[in-house]
DNA sequence: ACAAGACATCGATGATTGTCAATGTCTTGT
DNA sequence: ACAAGACATTGACAATCATCGATGTCTTGT
């Protein structure tokens, strides 16, 4: 344990730690989070999510999204279901087609959480 | 591929797509920010950083952070040491302790790709 | 010099993940 | 009814990851 007076940390070796944040962030909250982020740890769900937030409609169509990110259809369909499923986009069947829109409160959440 | 005109998406099954977004996230772009987040897609990790940015001083010892987040000191050490590579904190040594401190420039950049 | 303590590294293991080919389920136009 | 197309699901495999015990490297006080 160490003592928080930062000029002198050498002094003692018997005090040390005081008892450290309050508010800490709950264990429940954090794996809630945690999750969230695991589904924005991959460069191609990255890219899927940039893809869907920038198309000029507000919406993007999944035959829009397997070429410009350069995987199998089935590849892409599996990150768009693990954006869903941590709700950073919704999912909505028109006719044969699927489109996709980003969850901007969901996105202000985790916003809210880095600062 | 699908139009993008929404009242009536079952019209044309033979045209779709416009080409979609030209200012795409960058591949290489997408795989940095996708590693930052991977660093954040873990709960032990999200209380250690939690811990660490919230304490008094600005900075916390590594000695007050292993008991809090209830793993063992290696693995504790493991994690800070993925935050530290990631950027998102930074790590001092002094004396027998070490002392980390989160990285508001870092956490500034992750919040504005999310919006 | 030595013992103790703080922290990092190593090695091993069980769990999770990204990827694709193959296949299944709807929906639409003929 | 049928064929075609869009998308999801399944199964398999290699790769990555979280965790811990054991061990190593410093630093400090005796």
């Amino acid at each position: 344990m160490a003592t928080q007076i930062q000029p002198k940390p050498l002094t003692s070796l018997t005090s040390c730690c005081a008892p450290l944040a309050a508010d800490t962030l709950a264990e429940q909250d954090a794996v809630g989070l945690a999750s969230a982020f695991a589904a924005l740890a991959d460069p191609v769900r990255l890219r899927l999510l940039n893809l869907i937030a920038t198309a000029p409609s507000g919406e993007a169509c999944a035959c829009d999204l397997v070429d410009p990110v350069g995987k199998s259809q089935p590849t892409v369909s599996h990150h768009l279901k693990i954006l869903v499923d941590a709700q950073l986009v919704t999912r909505e069947k028109r006719g044969v087609w699927a489109w996709y829109r980003a969850r901007l409160d969901k996105l202000a959440e985790l916003r809210t959480f880095l600062s």
